[in-house]
Order: structure tokens, then sequence, then C-alpha cells
RNA sequence: GCACAGGUGGGUGAGUGGUUAAAGCCAACAGACUGUAAAUCUGUCCCUCCUAGCGAGGUACGAAGGUUCGAAUCCUUCCCUGUGCACCA
């Protein structure tokens, strides 16, 4: 039987980062009741198996869940491959196209994998509602939609606003926020997690869970992360996003190039550091030591503390020291590609177009674009500033050296 | 179905026959400054080629045709969006 920590510390622990709290004083209750009963609350969060890669913004949540299993409690990972052919309405002014079966099933088992670092694997349990809505008969569905009236569901915003405008709403969407509200019945859920645009979701699950003779769950919600650019939500589309499959030097990279403001933002909602510990550190560490120590735990997270601290030593030399990390990509290209050989006097002698070099390592988009990076100064071969069209290499091949533009490193391997 | 208003480069949005690859703003990229960043200032921001130049060529203003020496700008048809009306006996 588990000790349960103090109930004011787990709330502590539990509020940080957390939106809101619907209701604060019933999620006390539960936590003494636990206590005090020596049983783990059952804590549920859904996600539809709609886009098979995560980014950080899908991770604050997922966080929150790991914080409740932190502290001892049932953490209930609930995948919604029924729910997904629904296709959740939330935030779409039209109807979002419902998945095949052969993709929630392919997005489920890549979500679990992915989910696993940072939820310990070992307790969480791992669900599924087509195992219950799978066997439900028509008539228990009908039952279930009895519950609820159609001018509670026109409440929801999206809903009232496209009946307002007389756009079509099908009927499979409004049922969306029934059929995820009775997850919660088929779970007995104490707590359930989600963003703060699932609110109204998740407000439905308290009502049907009363209405089938429960206790009505406490419903928790997280912010919505904002991206690289500080202003709109993080999100792949938006181009904004950090993914947590990216490589460790991506990764703390892309971490270091936040403002400081959103530091503090990706400290409470992306780590398990204490709004105690924030405060200290906000007060005492320079804001760049911070955010190194940010990146580091983030990339710690996702791959190792190793390749955290290597990521950070690499990141150092290439952005504040202005040298070539030991990491930087190779590009193999053959001269014929990029240049040709010259006969001189003093033997064979290659001639390569920087702005085909620059475009085959990926650091320009268009030749063209590679071009005006040449004249305008910002193309650095080796250690100097090259601004001429041609580089050549009197040497025997294969050409090797560092092409940098701005802070990006890639080392073209030309060989003939 | 009818009527009106629109569809311009990543976004917004000027331009209504001729120095127009197309203003301004935002985003993005690079340079300076710095503590990675932010802020600020400067430059760039369709593609291809080379002799790398205020160079040459090619594409581009929903689509396809047409008028004209010349069109994003005028005409025709089509597609799409918004608004109003009608239909929904």
């Amino acid at each position: 039987m588990p000790a349960f920590r103090p109930v004011d510390e787990q709330l502590t622990y539990l509020k940080k980062g957390a939106a809101e709290i619907i209701r604060e004083a019933d999620l006390r209750a539960k936590l003494e009741r636990s206590r005090t009963a020596g049983k783990p609350l059952r804590v549920k969060l859904g996600m539809d198996p709609t886009a098979p890669d995560l980014h950080l913004g899908h991770t604050v949540v997922l966080r929150k869940l790991k914080h409740f299993q932190d502290l001892g409690h049932t953490a209930i990972f609930l995948i919604g491959d029924f729910t997904g052919m629904i296709g959740d309405p939330t935030g779409r002014s039209a109807t979002r196209p419902p998945l095949t079966r052969e993709q929630i099933e392919q997005n489920a088992a890549t979500y679990k994998a992915q989910v696993f670092k940072i939820l310990d694997p070992e307790k969480t349990v791992v669900d599924f509602n087509r195992r219950w809505f799978g066997p439900m008969s028509a008539d228990e569905f009908v039952r279930l939609a009895a519950k609820y009236t159609v001018s509670q569901l026109l409440e929801r915003e999206d809903f009232h606003k496209r009946f307002r405008e007389e756009r079509p709403i099908s009927v499979h969407e409004l049922l969306y926020p029934l059929v995820q509200g009775y997850d919660s019945v088929a779970l007995a859920a104490d707590v359930e997690l989600g963003g703060t645009d699932q609110k109204f979701n998740l407000l439905v699950g308290r009502e049907l869970q009363r209405a089938y003779g429960q206790e009505s769950q406490v419903v928790l919600t997280t912010p919505i992360l904002e991206g690289l650019d500080g202003v709109q939500k993080m999100s792949k589309s938006l181009g904004n996003a950090i993914g947590i499959h990216e490589p460790p030097g991506e990764m703390y990279g892309k971490i270091m190039s936040i403002s400081d403001e959103m530091m503090w933002r990706y400290y409470e909602l992306l780590t398990d550091v204490s709004l105690a510990e924030m405060e200290k550190t906000k007060r005492e560490s320079h804001p760049m030591q911070a955010k190194k120590d940010l990146a580091g735990r983030i990339v710690a997270d996702f791959h190792s503390a190793a390749e955290a601290e290597k990521a950070g030593e690499n990141w150092a030399r290439q952005f504040q020291k202005d040298e070539v990390p030991d990491n930087a990509e190779e590009v193999f290209i053959p001269l014929v590609q990029v240049g040709h050989l010259v006969h001189t006097s003093g033997g064979p002698s290659a001639t390569i177009r920087v702005d085909r070099l620059l475009l085959r390592c990926g650091l320009a988009a268009s030749t063209t674009e590679a071009a005006r990076k040449v004249k305008q100064g910002s193309v650095r071969v080796g250690d100097h500033v090259h601004a001429e069209p041609y580089v050549s290499w009197p040497g025997s091949p294969p050409a090797r050296f560092p092409l940098r533009v701005g802070k990006q490193v890639k080392i073209p391997v030309v060989s003939w």
C-alpha cells in the first residue's frame, strides 16, 4: 500500500502549470479520502490518435499526468480509437474528416512509444475506448444520448457559432462530447486532464458520471503552450514546434532560441521544477545559464543526461565561441554536381561553385538564394568570409571544409 | 437559381493599360550590436544561367482563352469565396 504525501504538498505539486481546476475543493476532498483509505486516484487522460508525431506542446498535459503518477496515483492513458473515428470537432469550424481504422491503429502504436518517454510504462494503464464502445448495443447508446440535451451541447462555442451561422453540424460531431464523457463513466475516473480547449468535453464527463450515479470527476486543464515565436500556439503546421523525436542538438538549439520571457513559461509547463525553485533561479541565475539548464533538462527527458550535456557543449562551441561543433553534419557530394576540375601548371585543382554547394548542403533553398547569401557576405568557408562565387581546392580529393551561413554549419565533402 | 462584392508574392494588402518582379506592413533570412535570446539599426526576401553585373533569360497577380505594340489592370467563359434575395408548400 503506497504511502501518500500530505494533501497540501500534493496539491502544490499538482497546481503548478494548471490552468484551471474544477473544482479545487473536490480535488482536495478526493486526495484526502485517497490518503486515508490508501487508495490511489484514477486519473484519466484521453488522446485521439490523430497526429502521429507529438511535440512539446502535447507533453504539457502528459507531464501533468506524470505528476499524478509521481504522487502514487493511477495514470490511465486512454487512446481514443473509437472517438478518433468521429473526429473531435474542438476548435474546428468545419467537419473534420474521420480517420480510417488503419490510420488509427498505426497512430496508436506510435503514441504509446512516445508517451512513455514521460510516463512510467510500468505504472501506466493504457486503455482503448473501443473496449466499451465496440460491444455497446444501439439501445444502450441511445440511452446514453438521452442523458444530455441538444441545447446543452449547443452551449459549446464552436457548435453554437456554426449553428447560428447555419453551417452544417453533423449529428456524429454532436455525439463526440457524449462519447468522451462516457469514457469517464466507463473508467470511473476521479480526475480527467486535458488542454483548456477540452474544457467543454471534460465537463460533460462530470454531468454524465452524475447521471450514471457516480461521483463527478475533477477536471484539471493545462494551458496551450506557445511555440518558438512565443505568440502562436505550438503547432507543427505553424513551424514553431519542437518535436519530441528531434535530435538532441536541434532540440537544445531551439530551446535556446526562445525569449527569456518564454523561458519561464517553458519551465513551468515542461519541467518538474517547483515554483519555489523557479523563483530562486529567477533571482540568482543569469538568464542564459537558466536557459541552458532548461534546455539540458528537456533534452535529458527525451534523450539522456549524457546527450544533453553533449548537446550543451556543442551548442556553446557553435553559438558562443563560433567554432565548428564536432557533430557538424557531413554532406557527401560528387564534384560534377557542384563544379569541375581545372588543370593548372601546379597540377589539377577543383573549382567549386559556392551557390550550388550551399544548395546541396541544405543551407539555402535555391541557387538564387544561395548566390544572394554569398553576395551579402554571410557565407564562410573555413574561418573566412567568402564572397566570391567560386572556391578552389588545389589539394587532392576529397575537398572537405566547414561551410557556414550565419550560425549554421555543414561540412561538405566533395569527391572526384 | 438571381444580384452584388471579391480572388495579387509565406501572411496581410496597395496597384485599375506602359520605368511594375509588382508599394507598405508582418513573418522569414543575413549583417552590426549582445548574454543564446529580446530590443535596435542595416540589408535581403520568385526561379535559372553565367562573364557574378544597378547582367541575361524564364516564370508570376484564381484558371483558360481573347483585345492591344504593350495587361495584374479591358473583354469572354469557367472555378472558388463572401454578402443579400429567392427556393425550401
